[in-house]
DNA sequence: TCTGGGGTCCTAGGACCC
DNA sequence: TCTGGGGTCCTAGGACCC
């Protein structure tokens, strides 16, 4: 019985989003940067054409984006989260079985369809772009990763009509043809690096590999990769989003900072939102760890460290992981350096009705649950960071830049879109 | 002179993804 | 002046055990 996933991803999704609300974007090239404005993160069809790369430092590009009139955004998580919804929600109308793999992409799964599917993927399209203003590309193929492939090729070649339906062998080597190797999902700059001295340039001659070479010099992953393209289906489709084996906390610095008193602001503001988290997936950490860096692109002397503890019991309570941070902290902090970035890393996690009991340790159970219920509450309904622990500061000099913000219009009360007529 | 072998667990580092 | 954040998986190698 043929099987075919779908993969629906949607175009340059952040800036896609941001032209949703503000109809003179449309046309003009339009970026969106990095937290703290750092670097560009995503970019329209003509931002791309204007010649902006994917990932380069906002500083960098100040000339260009005067010289092309490119419209600037700092990250708005809380708009993209929102559309991405709506369009999740819109998918699920399509299919039952939907994996959501990212904020701007899917799979579904089709069993035993036949040719209509091409057609079914011009109406997915149609409808996401009508209700919710969001041009999607559209791959459908026997694999994960033949799906990705053609929703590639679909991205890239217009005359596809944003659909690419790979049912034979002849659709499938057109487009590993026209793909680079490091295009292929599972395969990045470093193995792209390895094959391009085997003379592998392109994903079909990636495809016809020695099976052998591959798992030797790409691991196990790479040979499901491999089969992948080959057309036999090795990566599972998870429908239900697997728990966390970690959660992380992490920011640079808007400018870099020197004292410790300032890095135990931020660090108690990052395991904060890690112990909400970790609270909102209905789990405790058993191991916290803590890590703080210098800049690695300036000459200033360098300094990275992370130190790991264990936590005598499994805990998702601020209060305790905060302090255990300071413990960690204290312990990793040197005099003397210019700091950029701090995280607080999450792991051992466990369900919150697992909790093994430590027979030593004193622990205050209900009243603890309740208040961080209760903060967790109050932050939710009022805004996140509404109240926070001292500990946090009051100071955060250290806070993210985001100079370039558009309105939450979907997410809050003050920002709706007025309509005038 | 000859210096085992098999297993587990942990960690660091490298690869990848968006 | 200004270079993101949050994840997963795999492997090699060391420590340790019998």
């Amino acid at each position: 019985m043929p099987l075919y996933y779908a993969l629906v991803d949607c175009n340059n999704f952040y800036a896609s989003c941001e032209r949703i609300f503000d109809p003179s974007l449309w046309g003009r090239p339009v970026i969106i940067l990095s937290n703290n404005d750092g670097c560009v993160v995503a970019r329209s069809q003509e931002a791309k054409e204007a010649g902006v790369p994917f990932a380069v430092p906002y500083f960098k590009i100040k000339d260009m984006i005067r010289a092309h009139n490119i419209a600037v955004f700092s990250s708005n998580y809380a708009l993209y989260a929102d559309i991405s919804n709506r369009v999740m929600t819109t998918l699920h109308s399509f299919s039952p079985d939907i994996e959501v793999y990212s904020i701007d992409e899917a799979f579904l799964l089709f069993r035993n369809a036949g040719k209509n599917l091409e057609e079914l993927g011009g109406e997915i399209r149609r409808k996401i772009y009508r209700d919710i203003g969001v041009p999607v590309s559209v791959g459908i193929a026997p694999t994960k990763t033949l799906a990705k492939a053609a929703s590639g090729y679909a991205k890239r070649n217009p005359h596809t009509g944003g659909v690419v339906f790979l049912h034979d062998k002849e659709s499938v080597d057109e487009v590993l043809h026209n793909m680079s190797v490091v295009d292929i999902w599972g395969i990045g700059p470093a193995y792209a690096a390895k094959l391009k001295n085997r003379r592998v340039q392109s994903a079909m001659d990636f495809s016809i590999l020695d099976e052998k070479w591959v798992r030797k010099n790409m691991t196990i992953t790479g040979l499901r990769t491999l089969y992948e393209v080959r057309g036999y289906p090795c990566i599972e489709f998870e429908e239900a989003p697997s728990p966390k084996k970690a959660i992380l906390s992490s920011r640079s610095f808007g400018s870099p900072i020197k004292k410790l008193n300032q890095l135990r602001e931020s660090l108690s503001m990052y395991t904060s939102r890690a112990a909400e988290k970790l609270r909102k997936q209905k789990c405790a950490a058993g191991a916290i760890t803590v890590f703080v860096m210098t800049n690695r692109f300036r000459n200033d002397p360098q300094y990275s460290r992370s130190l790991t503890m264990e936590l005598p019991e499994a805990t998702c309570d601020t209060s305790v992981l905060i302090s255990s941070a300071m413990i960690l902290l204290d312990k990793i902090f040197r005099e003397g350096f210019s700091y950029k970035k701090a995280g607080v890393m999450l792991s051992d996690l466990v369900s919150e009705k697992n909790i093994q009991k430590n027979l030593f340790t004193h622990t205050t159970g209900k009243e603890r649950d309740h208040l961080m219920k209760t903060v967790d509450l109050i932050n939710n309904s009022y805004g996140s960071g509404k109240i926070f622990y001292a500990s946090s500061g009051g100071d955060k000099t250290w806070r993210m830049k985001r100079e370039f913000l558009s309105p939450r219009y979907t997410t809050r009360w003050e920002d709706i879109p007025l309509v005038t007529i």
